[in-house]
RNA sequence: GCCCUUGUAGCUCAGCUGGUAGAGCAAUUGAUUUGUAAUCAAUAGGUCCGCGGUUCGAAUCCGUGCGGGGGCACCA
């Protein structure tokens, strides 16, 4: 006589054990007809588990996160079923629902082809259409394994392996067609839809690990309706749009070439955004009390043994060899640097903290596979510093950091910051007992923000802990950008001294900090934010003045120069092109404002504006002008 | 680094089963002097990523190297 409690707390008796499709079935017809999973005591299970005992049951549709996610798990199952028959031989490993879609990992000597794709899809639909039904058997451990062996599929015995003791095998059937899996899947086929789409073909390391065989990973995209796809599939043409490696050539910001993978030329308006904020930078942390200094770019070998990072960071390291036979390295980082400044004099208790920065260019050898346009890069400016302290200043010094990063943010538009806390790494350098410490007080310092934050468990840097700042952009992405990172470590190993209130010698504590981490990688989710519509203050070329004929090109370099005079970047276009042709062009080029000098603006000393994405005309006199984009020239926190 | 994929004019791309390249835009020149998202015409422009091979003949087929893209691993 089971009695079920429903999410709204209405409560349904049962004279018998009863099923989570009679349940739903009681419940609604509608709900009859879309119910695909169910849980009961907050355990997700089969619409068709047998239910005896009193408990709660909460039926999901496909609105529900729970039932997309089951839509999704069914759908790459019976991919993996389309594979096996169209591709007999193909073993198999796991495939799991992810974020808008699923994948399934396969192992088969041949490649997948993105002909490959489209048998598979056609394949599948033919299955749904056939509704096979979905059946759970338990199967006994050593049977299972036996079985699988018998078939070649080490990946499933593998598995099957990994499933804790006191978990039931259960074996999921769609129609003939079975897979080793936890479930629960919906209860035929015919429920899972046609709203999905395989999507790519790509390597994957078995469990993730790359000493492991490389299987082949096929992604797909699933949804509850057609409008979802459609949603899903405009939405990932919308992030194309914003690309910074299209944007960066159609707006003639920088290239890459073959000769230096991974190494960017900038041209000259993406050096003007680059140098734009650096100048806007410099004037925060020089409000803030960093003193900004310059450090060599190739320094000896013998100092990155000392610091560790020979060791612990080689691999990624650019050295070089001179005549005289001496090893370099190209700096990865610009800490060693920072430490030598510091040691340079004696410092004293009442110099701390003291605020080290540079916009130090660093070189890393990244894997070729790693590399992606702004986003990573083996050669890029970091707008790092490094705050010495004692260790009773790092929570407030951390806090500090973490508010000049959030007004930074927000200046540039980013207002959504999470922040991710990382302890210490397996591979690492210094006592258990200094880590202790370190943690403690950044951890402290991450609950003081009162900001939302996760734990990375693992994921500190070599030398200590840190704090990740990471913002979310215009169309929901989340990006990885500013760090704090507490050391007790390295000072210690390059000598750093001072002298405290007592007259002893004390290490001081250096925070490693970066603000937007790299600016190449920061200038490219600019651009993927802004979709390459910069706001005017740190817009590259902020005006293009349209002359409306040849007749008014006195006037219109006049009014040019004169803005450029104002501070603010100008060109004049002097193209044989009529008006309609030039404002597409640089509407086209994102210009933020156009300025358009004819007859009527000679006359009245004036000019006419046109904001981009506007039709607006303006008319203004050209001292008001100046005046008004001068004052709008500045970052907003400082207007 | 690994798997798949890709590399043709400044850009975006076409070029079927091998017969030494083509369009649009951009550029240049000329005409036009234009009031808010493409004026017209002509001209010029290519080691078809590099190297090697197969072939009478290679942009096209094969091998290899380099670069790009999508993933995996990596992201100190």
């Amino acid at each position: 006589m089971p009695k079920i409690t429903l999410p709204d707390g209405k409560k349904l008796s049962f004279p018998k054990e009863v099923t989570g499709l009679e349940i739903a079935e009681k419940i609604s017809k509608s709900l009859f007809k879309q119910a695909l999973i169910m849980s009961v005591d907050g355990e997700l299970k089969d619409l068709y588990f047998q239910i005896k005992d009193d408990c709660s049951v909460k039926i999901f549709t496909a609105k529900d996160p729970e039932g997309l996610d089951a839509i999704r798990h069914d759908t790459t199952h019976i991919m993996a079923m389309a594979v096996q028959e169209l591709f007999p031989g193909t073993k198999l490993a796991i495939g799991p629902a992810i974020k808008d879609g699923f994948y399934y990992d396969f192992s088969r000597e041949e490649p997948f082809t993105p002909n490959d794709l489209e048998k598979i899809e056609i394949r599948m639909k033919e299955i749904i259409e056939k509704d096979e039904k979905t059946r759970r058997e338990v199967w006994e451990r050593e049977k299972t394994k036996k079985h699988y062996s018998a078939l070649g599929e080490k990946y499933k015995v593998e598995l099957v392996d990994m499933i804790p003791e006191d978990n039931e095998v259960s074996i999921y059937y769609h129609g003939e067609w079975y897979d080793l899996c936890r479930g629960p899947h919906l209860l035929s086929t015919g429920r899972i839809g046609k709203y999905f789409k395989l999507t790519k073909v790509a390597g994957a390391y078995w469990r993730g690990d790359s000493k492991n065989e490389m299987l082949q990973r096929i992604y797909g995209t699933g949804w509850a309706s057609q409008k979802d796809l459609d949603d899903y599939l405009k939405r990932i043409e919308e992030a194309e749009k914003r690309d910074h490696r299209k944007l960066g050539k159609e707006m003639d910001l920088f290239h890459f070439r073959e000769e230096s993978p991974g190494s960017v030329f900038w041209h000259e308006k993406g050096w003007a955004l680059f140098q734009k904020l650096i100048n806007y930078m410099r004037a925060k942390q020089d409000l803030a009390g960093y003193k900004e200094v310059n450090t060599p770019e190739v320094l000896d070998r013998l100092l990155w043994e000392k610091s560790g990072h020979w060791e612990k960071y080689g691999e990624n390291m650019y050295t070089s060899e001179t005549p005289d036979e001496k090893v370099f390295a190209i700096k990865p980082m610009n800490c060693p640097g920072h430490i030598q400044v510091f040691n340079q004099g004696l410092k004293s208790y009442r110099d701390l903290p003291l605020r080290i920065t540079e916009f130090g260019k660093v070189h890393r050898y990244e894997p070729s596979g790693a590399l992606h346009g702004l986003l990573r890069v083996r050669a890029f400016t970091q707008d790092d510093a490094h705050i010495f302290c004692s260790e009773d200043q790092i929570t407030s010094e951390c806090l500090n950091v973490t508010n000049l990063i959030l007004e930074i943010y927000k200046d540039l538009g980013f207002e959504n910051v999470i922040l991710k806390y990382a302890d210490r790494p397996a591979v690492r350098v210094g006592e258990d007992e200094i880590w202790d410490k370190a943690e403690a007080s950044l951890l402290k310092a991450v609950k003081a923000s009162k900001l939302e934050y996760s734990i990375n468990k693992g994921e500190g840097a070599f030398y200590g802990p840190k704090i990740e700042f990471v913002l979310r952009d215009a169309i929901g992405r989340d990006w990885q950008c500013g760090t704090v990172q507490v050391d007790l470590n390295l000072p210690g190993r390059l000598d750093a001294s001072y002298v405290d209130k007592d007259g002893t010698k004390k290490v001081p504590v250096m925070l490693h900090r970066a603000l937007f981490g790299s600016l190449e990688r920061f200038i490219g989710i600019l651009i993927e934010n802004y979709a390459g519509k910069f706001p005017f203050w740190i817009s590259p070329l902020q005006t293009v003045v349209i002359p409306i004929s040849e007749d008014f090109e006195e006037y219109a370099k006049k009014v040019s120069t004169k803005i450029r005079e104002a501070g603010i970047t100008s060109m004049v276009d002097l193209k044989n092109h009529n008006l309609n042709y030039k404002i597409r062009d640089h509407s086209l080029a994102k210009i933020p404002l156009l300025i358009i000098c004819g007859k009527k603006e000679v006359d009245s000393n004036s000019v006419t504006i046109r904001r981009l994405d506007s039709n607006k005309q303006e008319n203004m006199e050209l001292n008001s002008f100046l005046k008004k984009f001068s004052a709008l020239n500045k970052a907003p926190s400082n207007i």
